[in-house]
DNA sequence: GAGTGGTCTAGACCACGAA
DNA sequence: TCGTGGTCTAGACCACTCG
C-alpha cells in the first residue's frame, strides 16, 4: 500500500486518498463516489480543491463525471485497444466477434507467464485457448492465462456458457474487475500451426497483440496473446 | 476560419480565440503568449477563467506552461510517433537515424497525394525519396510529398545540407511549422524493390507507416510513407 | 525584487437528471 | 423540487525563474 505524501498539494493528496479507496474496493466499478460537497465537508477543504482532485482522477481514467447525477468509478473502455483496429470485412465495427473456447486447463505457470502475472515459479494458472469468429469465419486465435487462486470459479460454468466477452464473466463469477491494461504489438511470419488455424499460408505476416490486464489495485490479473492476419490490421494515431 | 460560438462557456470561447491567434501565427512555436493576468485584463474575465482556458489548450497540446516563466506555444513532440517504436539494434533509443536523400523532384501530384494534401488535381508537388540509416545500415525507406507552393525554398540547399531532421529544415527554409500529425500503421509482405533496399527476402513482413502532418491552421503540409522491417517494430500502449 | 504560473479559499449562479 | 456537477468570480498566498 502506498502512503500519502504530506508534501504534495492538498488536491493531489485528496486524489491519492480517493484513488486508494477505489483500489481498496470501497466503491466498485459503476458506483458513485460521494458528491463534491460531501467530499469537501469530509476532508475539510474548499469545493474547488475537491473539483481539482476529481479532475485529476478523470484525467487518469479512474472516474467519470455525469452532470446532475454524480461521479462514478469507471470501467476501462478498451476503445483504444489494438484489437479494435482489426478490420473484419463484412462485419460492422461495433460487432463483438463470437468466442469459441477450445481448451481450458490448469497447469504450473511457465516462466514467462509467471513473470508477467507476478506469480511464484510453478504457481498454478488457468490457460484458455480460444478462437474469435465473425460470420463464422476465424479472425483471431488467443491464448489466455489467469492465476488460479483468483479465477478458479470459472470452472463452475460450461465452456459454451462463458459468453463472447470474458471481462464481464470474470467480474460475475470471480469478482475480479479489470481496471487497466497494457498492450504490445509485434509482427511475425506465421508458423505452420497458426497458419492453418487462421487460414493463411505459412510465412504470411500476422500481428501478435500481447495484453497484460490489471485490477484497480494494479495487480496483474490476465495475460493474453492474440494472433490475427496482418492484412486485417490498420492502426491509426494522432500526434500533438 | 472558424467563428466563435457565443453559446459556449466563456473559457471555451477564450480557448478558441487564443487557438485561432496561434493558428494565425500571432505567436509562433516557442513564443510566450501573454501572461494569465494580462489575458484576464484584456478579455475582462477572472483569472480562474483564463486558467481554465489555458488548461484546455494544454490538454490539446497547443501550449505549454512553465512556472515562473510563462506559457509558450508548443511544438509537437513526436514522442508518440509510431516511428519511435522501431528498434534499431545496437543504436540507443535517443539516436536520430542518419538521412540520405536519393531523389528530389517536382511533379504533378498523383491522385492519392493530391487527396491527402488537399490539393487540386495535378497541382505541383515535391517528392523526396530518402533512406534512414543507423551505424551505416539501412533501417527505413521513405517517400515524402510536399506542396510546391509552400516548400519551393528547399531547392535552395544541396541534398546533403538538408540535415537528418526535416521539420527544422521546413521551418528554417520555408517558414512552415508542423503542429500535429496523424499516422496509420499497416503491414505488408515486402515487394522486390523494397526488399533489396531493406535487406529482406521478398515476402518478409514490413511495417508501412503513413503520416499526414499539418500546420497550426490544420492544413496538410506533408504526406509521408515510411517502410521498415516488421521485425524491428514493437509497439506499446496503455489502456484505461 | 518583480513577474510568472500554482495552490487554495468562499461564495454565487447555472444546467442537468431523477424522483 | 432537490441534489448533482459546471461555470465564474475575486482575492490571498506560495513557488519558481530571471535579471
Amino acid at each position: 500500500m502506498n502512503t500519502i505524501d504530506d508534501r504534495l498539494p492538498r488536491y493531489q493528496r485528496l486524489r491519492d486518498q480517493i484513488a486508494a479507496e477505489i483500489a481498496a474496493n470501497v466503491w466498485g466499478p459503476g458506483d458513485a463516489i460521494p458528491s463534491e460537497s460531501e467530499l469537501a465537508a469530509i476532508h475539510k477543504v474548499a469545493l474547488g480543491t475537491v473539483r481539482r482532485a476529481i479532475d485529476v482522477l478523470v484525467a487518469d481514467g479512474l472516474v467519470e463525471r455525469s452532470q446532475g447525477r454524480g461521479t462514478f468509478v469507471r470501467r476501462p473502455s478498451f476503445d483504444n485497444s489494438l484489437l479494435r483496429f482489426l478490420r473484419h470485412h463484412g462485419g460492422d465495427q461495433a460487432t463483438v466477434p463470437q468466442s469459441r473456447i477450445l481448451q481450458r486447463d490448469v497447469m504450473a505457470a511457465p516462466p514467462d507467464v509467471a513473470r508477467n502475472l507476478s506469480l511464484a515459479q510453478g504457481a498454478e494458472v488457468i490457460r484458455l485457448v480460444r478462437l474469435r469468429l465473425v460470420d463464422g469465419h476465424i479472425v483471431m486465435g488467443e491464448e489466455i492465462w489467469l492465476p488460479k487462486v483468483r479465477f478458479a470459479p470459472i470452472f463452475t460454468v460450461g465452456l459454451d456458457d462463458m459468453g463472447d466477452l470474458l471481462y464481464p464473466t470474470y467480474e460475475r463469477l470471480c469478482g475480479q474487475s479489470i481496471a487497466s491494461a497494457q498492450e504490445t504489438l509485434t509482427v511475425e511470419a506465421v508458423g505452420a500451426e497458426h497458419a492453418q488455424l487462421l487460414g493463411l499460408k505459412p510465412g504470411e505476416p500476422v500481428v501478435v497483440i500481447e495484453r497484460l490486464a490489471r485490477g484497480y489495485d494494479r495487480h496483474p490479473l490476465e495475460w493474453r496473446l492474440s494472433r490475427a492476419p496482418a492484412a486485417t490490421f490498420r492502426y491509426h494515431i494522432d500526434i500533438n
